[in-house]
DNA sequence: GCCACTTCCTTCGGCGACCGAACCAAGACC
DNA sequence: GGTCTTGGTTCGGTCGCCGAAGGAAGTGGC
């Protein structure tokens, strides 16, 4: 969001972890390999280098031997697994009207979720406390359990400035715009904390637990608003100013002069977001208290609704043909709460299918999220602890004191991006 | 193109020179630093690596000493230059009726720039005797003027497998199919030789001779047809199957059911490229023979053909928005013949603050190709110097035998991607 | 005119990530 | 019971980078 005085070209080192370790702790965790030899194949690294790297994080006990696996011809392989008892990062995924809790390890499960009602629009005031009570209690249950609380991931409804760890203008949720909710929550729970776009999370998480091998995608992510999460070169995008990914405020023709929250007329928000399914709905006589609501419906085969769902679905199609079109990605996730309704999966494969080249989708992957509601607590969870496995590899609970090299870094013990 | 066995995630190195290196050439041939100092500011090395590199390359004849600057209150800096009688690459810019060619060092100009017709659509057997033919004596000219040359770039109007050097699918041009264009350019005239895209070629070209600092762009060509080349992370973004930066074939409103040479219906190039303006304005009773004279009608404020161009620029910049918000760069580059009509790129503009959000459009830098009609040409050439540097400094003229550890690799030298 | 300070650049020892060659371990196959 | 294959380790060596120290060559204050 700065207008950027650019860095002087990014020293394009991930942060974190080494890097290598980092990568094989991933590959691990999302149970792509299974042994050094395993890892030797998918890094395309020397022998040598990847038995020095496991060596370390067995010895750090990130990683440990369980036993061997079956021969293939030869030796049998040590099979390396993510030790159950190791560190967790707590993970929120905030929507407008709820709040999804859970504690995230580095083998990519989503323990001890929870939901509860909480209506962002009310301001942070009003809602910070709710939340970081129930984070310090799902903290508390986590450590009674033996488990090492490293940090916070948190998924927030709308635009976010990663850097400063803040809440920039998000539309219909005001008291928000510039909240450094980073730094607050920071403070108030002792840990580390990292906020990002909801969207972005839900991205990270996909990919990082089920479409790990792919380097291009994107995460679409239709729930009561529209977003997306964009992965590119095998790591997430942001852009020039960290607004990549919006695909809620391109002009639809069908929505013609409807006014958005955004300020624009005609955006895709207007015709196609779960607040503006509920609302088309009940124009037609249904009564309907929310896209829960209208999903249900779905299911049970009500026409009307049905097809308002499947109009959303080519809406959300037309725009992404273009998206796929220019950012020609492996795979099209659908997430949120809309990507559980068939029809919409089905409106938009049917749209990106007629539109886009044959060279695009000829190997295009489009398909609704597996891990369905978990998505963005995987990602914020995952993308917490890797920020943090460098960290104190024993007991602590607590993370040490920042190194701090960066100056005008504020208080709490925040995390860095990637950039 | 390939169905892709998927590699091993891609070990990420960007080939060619040991990377600093070639970094370090790229600024100082873009004139944006001119001394070791510059260049610990701009990498972020230490010192003591950036003059280690710097030796390097002046003792490989890559880059030169040319005396000293002005002191900025202390020592002057010896200044760094890439020698004029250094290495050169042949670079040509295929159009579908017409070819550019032109030498390319590494200060970035292009030299000896020559352009003559060349009807692509009669096949590679009709028209690559007289491209070699003309590459030859290009040659001879740059030897003859005490130059190496290292290899030739050669940007295509149509889609490319860059891995294979081959054409793949290009609509209108018929027998150009799997063509593999660059094993036999590097035959015909013993060079390496790299082919690309054309509007890829132009994209590297802007990036690496006006805008080394920006990370991510988007380079739209607008000529006979429409492209685009895309720079994301300060490199040529390919996606998936190395389609990415398709927005010719995006269906919009006002193309309604008129046929495409895609196949498809409503394409952005039925109402919006050169091809089919010139249509439009002769539909008009207005008498044109090309792009060039609708050009020179806009340019004489001829009210009708003015109107055309400015609506093919609303065209443009109605599918342009979805980028912008979608990929969120830091300039979008209207390139091409196209471009030069100020009524389009007004128009473009126009679309793009009307319709995108601010926070994408705030820093956004909306523009004409400076370099014009040679940024294909600088594109090709740069990528084909870059490909080569790390080989022999000296005054062979040959490249030497590859070492060629890959084995799938067919004849000549050609060149590997960065992937 | 001298001295403090700045800027530019080099030398030197060291570190971390990686590599390849050699080699041991333990299975499958015949 | 060899031979071949797969899995893994040990041991030097390379490469790119770093920081500390210091020399070279300016500017500016007194």
């Amino acid at each position: 969001m700065p207008p950027a005085p650019q860095q002087p070209s990014a020293p394009a080192v991930p942060a974190g972890l080494p890097g290598t370790a980092a990568r094989v702790l991933d590959l691990v965790a999302s149970g792509v390999v299974s042994s050094r030899a395993d890892l030797v194949r998918e890094l395309g690294l020397a022998a040598s280098t990847v038995s020095a790297r496991v060596q370390e994080l067995v010895d750090q006990g990130l990683l440990t031997e369980v036993g061997e696996g079956t021969s293939r011809g030869g030796r049998r392989p040590r099979l390396l697994r993510i030790p159950d008892d190791g560190a967790v990062a707590l993970a929120a995924d905030l929507g407008s009207h709820h709040v999804r809790l859970a504690a995230v390890g580095l083998t990519g499960s989503a323990a001890d979720v929870e939901e509860h009602a909480l209506d962002l629009a009310a301001g942070p005031a009003a809602t910070l406390g709710v939340l970081v009570e129930r984070l310090r209690a799902l903290a508390e249950r986590q450590r009674a359990a033996g488990r090492t609380v490293r940090g916070l991931g948190v998924g927030f409804p709308g635009p976010v400035d990663t850097e400063a760890g803040r809440v920039v203008a998000p539309s219909r949720m005001p008291g928000w715009h510039l909240f450094d909710l980073r730094d607050r929550l920071a403070d108030a729970l002792g840990l580390p904390v990292l906020v990002d776009n909801d969207a972005n999370v839900m991205a990270l998480g996909e990919h990082r637990t089920v479409l790990p091998h792919l380097r291009h995608l994107v995460l679409v992510k239709a729930g009561r608003g529209i977003g997306s999460g964009v992965i590119s070169h095998g790591t997430l995008y942001r852009g020039a100013g960290g607004a990549a990914g919006d695909i809620s405020h391109v002009r639809v023709e069908a929505a013609a002069e409807r006014p958005c929250s955004c300020g624009n007329i005609g955006c895709l928000e207007t015709v196609a977001s779960g607040a503006s399914l509920v609302a088309a709905v009940r124009e037609r006589g249904l009564r309907v208290d929310g896209a829960a609501d209208v999903l249900r419906l779905v299911r049970d085969g009500e026409p009307q609704a049905t097809t308002l769902v499947r109009q959303a679905g080519r809406h959300i199609g037309t725009v992404l043909s273009v998206v796929v079109n220019f950012f020609n990605p492996q795979a099209v996730v659908l997430g949120g709460a809309l990507a559980a309704a068939e029809p919409l999966v089905a409106a938009v494969r049917g749209m990106l299918y007629e539109r886009c080249l044959p060279m695009t989708t000829s190997d295009l992957v489009i398909t609704a999220s597996t891990t369905g509601p978990d998505a963005g607590l995987l990602g914020a969870g995952h993308a917490a602890l890797r920020e943090l496995v460098h960290e104190a590899p024993a007991e602590t609970g607590r993370a040490p004191a920042a190194p701090a090299a960066e100056p005008g870094r504020g208080a709490g013990t925040p995390m860095a991006e990637p950039r």
